[in-house]
DNA sequence: AATGTTTGCGCAAACGTTTGCGATAGATAT
DNA sequence: ATATCTATCGCAAACGTTTGCGCAAACATT
């Protein structure tokens, strides 16, 4: 190995060697008590291009004009400390130079990143991707940027997803939980960091945050009336797993039967996840009950098409002998035959009035702890009407 | 008005009012020579309230353990430097202390965000939400999270998108163009910064860029096919706009018209924005055509559906007198009564691939030119059966 | 001419990281 | 004991902004 040559005083006599430092070799010379590492030639090089790449900045503009960074800053936020024609000087000169402003600087001096964060639990239904929709909608029209993550209905993810938004990149977060969420200290832990979070549609009483609430029970309660004024008097229902708010649905369906009079029938009543056997299975039990069963209420219209299609291949006519109802209002129940009757959460809406809520708060500065309930509409369509 | 005093010498003579700075009065005093403004009171609480809701800093540890940053920052990092007594140390008093690090500060200083910026049509259809959906699949794989936007199929939408995500958001762009967009200036400007860009779905071959193609022209060379395999002759296509590379469908169509002897008729072709009363209107035009029409090819599925039940509505058979192809394998069609027959382009994993060869490319820091075509498959129904 | 006021700009700190290099106390080799 | 090496840490610059304050020159008022 030749001997290392000092960068100072060109000697290679009286060179140390002086540890590994950073994977590279290490000398010290006691000549000029210099030390140094013997540097990849292709330093020099890669500094050039790095300047020439990297996009222009204040100081660059700055340079060019003769003038301090805090001129330019000024100049192009119309401060008024800045003289008309500097500032129309430096504004051209941006412009000419491409001059965008630095995002990420510009949120760490800030503390505001003008992005909202969501956590959804699925991206493909149209159901939650509607939601969506009317989220970026709103937020796109106050000049935030939406930030998505997807819990693919699994809580760790959304534990996950929630630690990894937190962490200074959004102001403000939007969450609709997991079907399986049931223990909200991952929440708790975010409250007091001064970002505001708003709950939709799938919400927790347990957590003291501004909350949109779909039209449930209502929702429910209708539907549920409905069919009893169709004359059904057997009302299988069909829920999904425990959990969270949505089970007042089951609730308007309780108060229905009671309000005309009909005894709550626990067999009439199932939790499933939302899986096809699930559904069907459950479906099958049902149709083994004496007295028959004259209408399933569904909780969801994905399932209530299932059931309609499973039902057909059976050969039960629907609603002559099985009325049948969903909940949500998806495009499918529009299509399928006979078409559905469901409820209209208006998803989109929720989705807006979730994002004007925590738009208020990150605007005013204060955490609200208001609620609001979108309200739904009963859409009567084949698959109940006799 | 009283008197200003003066903060350093404390008296209230010779204090001269100098000029409004900062939209507050400011004020001299000739003693001490000292420029000053009234402060408001509320400031200095307000550093206080400021100081405790901040989340811990590197700088918050290193005092709290009496060692400086860097070796705060390297005990975290698991940098060789430092001792494995004070990095287990260190690393303890950060979980004690609830340090998460600033993600912003993070990118500023590595020039990377961790971030994909999308930009897409539309969210709320499921073709465009699955495709979204199997890029957050694959992005979330490598730690990567995803910033979206939606054009809403409006051009200048998708310039400004362009524009605001570029600004050091993010690490690389996946697009999806408007249905109407036809000039790529807004593509090019950015092609130069040394942010990699794929495209896909919908993409322009005037862009020198990696793209991830659907099968289109095949797709839609396999339907026509299978429709004239069945005995069909005079075969509608609905087209959507003329734009960008979608309407290879186009070819396909010809192709298999010309490989079985059937002469084109331009009668039969017909472009539609994707609006209902264009696609009806479309349809009962070609119905009116002598001699009759036997088939009609609808380059979405959505208008598919929508042809279905107003060929219904007009007691027309369906396959029976006229047979009905879609494109996409949307839910729907498999809802649909007659269930569609339509070619199934596998959004999902065109939205994967996309990501996949972005990640590529921000990973491996070079950009490709690769481009990759997702096989989609035929996938026969009720509609064309006979 | 003297004094008071305003305008227009620059300096430097701050935001929270990472990292090249300097520095020193101890370990090891001679 | 001395010369050499190593391990471990700190300093300070850098990333690109914003902003409180200082200050000189220009302007306005006596």
């Amino acid at each position: 190995m030749p001997r290392a040559k000092c960068p100072k005083c060109q000697i290679t006599e009286r060179i140390l060697k002086s540890g590994i430092i950073r994977d590279k070799q290490r000398f010290y010379c006691k000549d000029c008590n210099y030390h140094f590492t013997l540097l990849h030639d292709g330093k020099k090089q890669k500094n050039e291009t790095k300047k020439n790449n990297r996009p222009t900045s204040l100081k660059d503009i700055a340079q060019a004009a003769g003038i301090s960074i805090s001129t330019v800053s000024r100049a192009l936020n119309n401060h008024p400390d800045i003289s008309l024609e500097t500032r129309n000087n430096i504004k051209q000169l941006a412009t000419s130079m491409d001059y965008h402003p630095n995002i990420l600087a510009q949120s760490l001096v800030n503390r505001s990143t003008q992005s909202l964060g969501v956590i959804i639990p699925n991206l493909e239904t149209t159901f939650f991707s509607s939601m969506l929709g009317g989220i970026q909608h709103i937020a796109a029209k106050s000049g935030y940027r939406v930030v998505i993550c997807q819990s693919d209905e699994n809580h760790m993810t959304e534990v996950a997803n929630l630690q990894a938004l937190m962490n200074n990149m959004i102001d403000g977060l939007l969450i609709c939980h997991t079907l399986y969420t049931n223990t909200f200290d991952h929440v708790k832990m975010q409250m007091n960091k001064g970002i505001p979070i708003v709950q939709f549609y799938r919400v927790s009483e347990e957590l003291k945050l501004p909350k949109i609430y779909s039209d449930d029970e209502n929702g429910a309660f209708q539907i549920t009336e409905h069919l009893i004024n169709k004359g059904c008097k057997k009302i299988a229902l069909l829920l999904g797993p425990k959990a969270i708010s949505i089970n007042n649905r089951l609730n308007g369906y309780l108060k229905a039967l009671r309000m005309h009079g009909i005894n709550k029938d626990e067999n009439l009543i199932k939790h499933v996840d939302f899986s096809y056997n699930a559904v069907i299975a459950a479906v099958d039990e049902w149709l083994n009950l004496e007295p028959e069963i004259d209408a399933i209420f569904s909780i969801s219209d994905k399932c209530a098409v299932q059931i309609i299609r499973h039902l057909k291949n059976k050969n039960i006519k629907i609603p002559g002998h099985i009325s049948v109802c969903g909940f949500g209002n998806e495009y499918t129940g529009e299509i399928v035959e006979p078409q559905l009757t469901t409820f209209d959460v208006r998803t989109r809406l929720i989705g807006e009035a979730a994002a004007k809520l925590l738009l208020e708060q990150i605007i005013d500065k204060k955490t609200k702890n208001e609620s609001i309930m979108i309200d739904g509409k009963i859409i009567i369509r084949e698959s109940t009407r006799k």
